[in-house]
DNA sequence: TTGAAAGCGATACCAG
DNA sequence: CTGGTATCGCTTTCAA
């Protein structure tokens, strides 16, 4: 209250143990909640950090333990609810053990990713569980990893980096949806690939041909067209599959945004068709037209994720894992 | 490569002083970017850094320095997509900066909120964006501001807080929301709050009475009723309300989960209403029932939150303001 | 232009 | 039990 503009210092160490009249390891002792102080001089300075408002500060605290308390989740776009789920997950349980979470979103583009990343590295955290674009440079990341700096990679991995992963089960998943169609008597079955040389698209595209053919189906390249995210640019496509002598009767479709946007050209073009979407939809049951998806838990890799950074963080030296995590058929008809 | 096991010691600027063969004052300079240093010099220290693989320990700089280049966003549930698409939108906009974002999660529960808002606080950021429930104890919060970190409030204003804010008019969301029935014929309106007690809902409560008021038009109290954001709740509610002598023609929802479980409950019980929902839905496009909105713009809330961090960080001592932006409605029919 | 040296605020080892 | 004191790694005068 006095001295109203000139911004006061803040209080430290020093300034706690003279006006507590007690020595400044002392008070470090009494703030890091170390036994063996006697009780009235603690009652002191509790006294006396409560008078001068202090706080420790953090920053010299790391300088001198090295140790942050502190994890990186780097997420390629947090406006994506996927991610935003994920992050959220990591972040409750590395709570629930007194750590903190620096939350980092490092956009689509590879040349920000590495800005974003890097920026996040040179905080120097305890651990960090890493999602970012396949194309992101990750060279130093390896370094890292050698350095002591715990690393998880999630969704999908990174060339060149040797870490612990979580990945979704993106064959199985495919193959459930297969199965479902096909027990529905589908056999002329298409698949909407969101992109091509990724590793989740690819890993989709390659189970959704292997579980054709462990029916005895053939996956006709015809109808796996790697499609834009765009319900305009999929109506046409759609239509021309359509048009043709032996149409497909149903098609799955390899991530979420493709199987709104196919959703959009089914009804742009007003066909008939079944559909199974990769990734679950949220309010699904208010659309107006049902979709079975294939779910990947997000929280659930989150929560896997940080367990893994927890486990290297505590020093457990196991070798590599790489957790991969079953997806679930969501009927709905 | 050599000594592969034991965790080699992070370069120092000190270490690559030495191997450049220069002073440790030299290599400060070249790593700051700071002119004024001769350019053989500057090749030897960079040749150096590149060699030792050297990157600058961030918690020694702000030790020396006072500033984190950091700034905290501490939202609700970051699960929840808007919260998530507003620090996504302050992120994007402190990086362009050269900052970096601390993202927290704090969960609903007011005591969780507390302490997660505390260990962001004691990191003594450079400034915070602040959405937490209003029960959360905020006092020390205004100890940060008049301590020189500057504060944004978003969404919703903290008992005991004086600090910079961005909020949504949620009156005059709700003014358009009741002209938009109104101009559809609608006369018998009712509105669904989600809670009571806390500022959104009770702004948008208000402003719907004050909407219907303009309009010459009685806000039943009847046709108020607060709702938990669940259909099996909502259902009986409404059948009753429909049941009456003279029921509701249309609905306004104060909250998109409360809009969610309306049109479920619509559907469970078959009825015929107008809907009108506070807050945008997500592919909205793609449900069964179109549902007109009043869309919030959570990046467009996040940008203004984070432009008045950055002007106050940069010191700019203006008076305290609160920013108060627009709703847009979405006609779907 | 450059280097030496004095801190920033905590921790931790050592005597007492 | 307690209090000095030497760091942690960097920035920033101050002289040279």
């Amino acid at each position: 209250m006095t001295d109203a503009n000139a911004t006061p210092r803040r209080a430290t160490m020093k300034d706690v143990a003279a006006l507590a009249g007690v020595g400044l390891s002392t008070v470090s002792r009494v703030v890091a909640g170390t036994a063996g102080v006697r009780a009235d001089k603690v009652r002191r300075v509790e006294r006396a950090i409560a008078e001068l408002n202090f706080t420790r500060n953090d920053f010299a605290r790391t300088l001198r333990t090295g140790n942050t308390a502190t994890i990186g989740v780097i997420v390629t776009r947090l406006s994506d609810p996927f991610f935003a789920q994920l992050a959220h997950a990591v972040q409750e349980r590395a709570q629930s053990e007194g750590m903190l979470v620096l939350i980092a979103s490092a956009s689509d583009d590879p040349e920000q990713a590495t800005r974003v990343l890097q920026s996040v590295v040179s905080r120097r955290l305890d651990g960090l569980v890493v999602v970012v674009p396949e194309q992101t440079d990750v060279s130093y990341l390896q370094q890292e990893i050698s350095g002591g700096t715990p690393i998880v990679l999630v969704d999908r991995p990174m060339a060149g980096v040797v870490a612990d992963e979580v990945f979704a089960d993106n064959a199985a998943g495919m193959s459930l949806a297969v199965d479902h169609l096909v027990a529905q008597g589908h056999t002329r079955i298409g698949c909407f690939v969101h992109t091509i040389g990724e590793f989740t698209a690819d890993a989709r595209r390659d189970g959704f041909v292997a579980a054709m053919a462990a029916h005895g189906l053939d996956a006709d390249a015809e109808l796996m067209p790697t499609v834009i995210e765009d319900a305009a640019l999929i109506a046409p496509v759609l239509q021309a599959m359509l048009a043709t002598d032996d149409p497909p009767t149903a098609i799955v479709t390899t991530n979420s945004p493709t199987t709104k946007a196919t959703l959009r050209a089914i009804r742009a073009i007003d066909a008939t068709l079944a559909l199974v979407g990769f990734d679950d939809l949220d309010d699904a049951d208010l659309m107006e037209r049902s979709v079975t998806t294939i779910a990947q838990d997000p929280a659930n890799m989150g929560q896997h994720a940080a367990e893994l950074l927890m486990m290297r963080i505590r020093g457990i030296d196991a070798p590599i894992r790489r957790v991969v995590l079953g997806t679930r058929l969501v009927t709905r008809s």
